[in-house]
DNA sequence: ATTCTATGATTGATCGGCGG
DNA sequence: ACCGCCGATCAATCATAGAA
């Protein structure tokens, strides 16, 4: 069971191993939205659910008027747009770190390498 | 029917690839690092400002090369030698350089 | 010009850690 | 023990650039 874990540097570059280490073989559990036991549904379990445009707009709406949720208004707003609490939950946390990045290094070109013909 | 695909005006619409040569020091990095190509936020950075181009460009990088080189590693294994040999030689330049100098200074 | 592949970016959701 | 948030990452997908 137990895989060897790293060995630091390699002091031979001959090593044409194909080792496989950890990080390759990490996978993730599959998504718990909407599974199949639930409702005879066609739809199988594990799948990264597509917003429509009408919750993704009021989402957004929503996030221009608060960046955070409170409990109530979490669960009014899944109700609303259809969506578990927790799906409305995660939205809204990375609506928040897309925000923090677009801030962090939004307006921005590191340079202008490429000609503008 | 062509509607419900409106991921209108995404920014990944323009896309630019990055130079060569800063795909070469990201396959550098990452082929030294294959046991843990995850490098931290300060490498990032250095990475960054070497290949001209964000950070956040270089997360992507990251991410996307990570998740490609395992989902199929036989497809990268000529890459991966490549690189791996052309780091050798550069370590092999930097101890000759350091036995070179080491002569010179103490007899 | 057309088809297929390589690649950068986006994003819903997971993992691990932290604080209340 | 439970829950929300953060930061990083995953994994699937989108849309385009480039090769065939």
């Amino acid at each position: 069971l137990s895989e060897d874990k790293e060995s630091s540097c390699s002091s031979e570059p001959s090593n044409l191993t194909p080792r496989t280490f950890d990080w390759m073989k990490v996978k993730r559990n599959p998504p718990k939205t909407a599974k199949v036991s639930e409702l005879g549904l066609g739809a199988p379990g594990g799948l990264r659910t597509n917003f429509t445009t009408r919750q993704l707009t009021e989402l957004e709406k929503e996030f221009h008027f608060n960046k955070y949720l409170s409990r109530a208004r979490r669960v009014e707003i899944a109700a609303t747009l259809e969506l578990n609490e927790t799906q409305v939950k995660i939205w809204f946390q990375n609506r928040r770190m897309k925000q923090k990045k677009r801030e962090r290094e939004g307006g921005r070109v590191p340079t202008a390498p490429s000609g503008c013909p | 029917v062509m509607i419900l695909r409106s991921r209108f005006l995404d920014a990944r619409r323009k896309r630019r690839n990055f130079s060569k040569q800063a795909t070469e020091i990201l396959n550098e990095y990452f082929y030294s690092h294959l046991s843990n190509p995850y490098p931290s936020e300060e490498a990032k950075e250095e990475l960054a400002k070497k290949c001209s181009i964000t950070v956040s460009q270089v997360s992507n990088w990251f991410g996307n090369k990570r998740i490609r080189y395992k989902k199929n590693i036989g497809k990268f294994q000529e890459e991966a030698n490549l690189y791996a040999a052309k780091t050798a030689v550069t370590a092999a330049h930097a101890v000759a350089a350091a036995v070179q100098n080491n002569q010179t200074n103490s007899p």
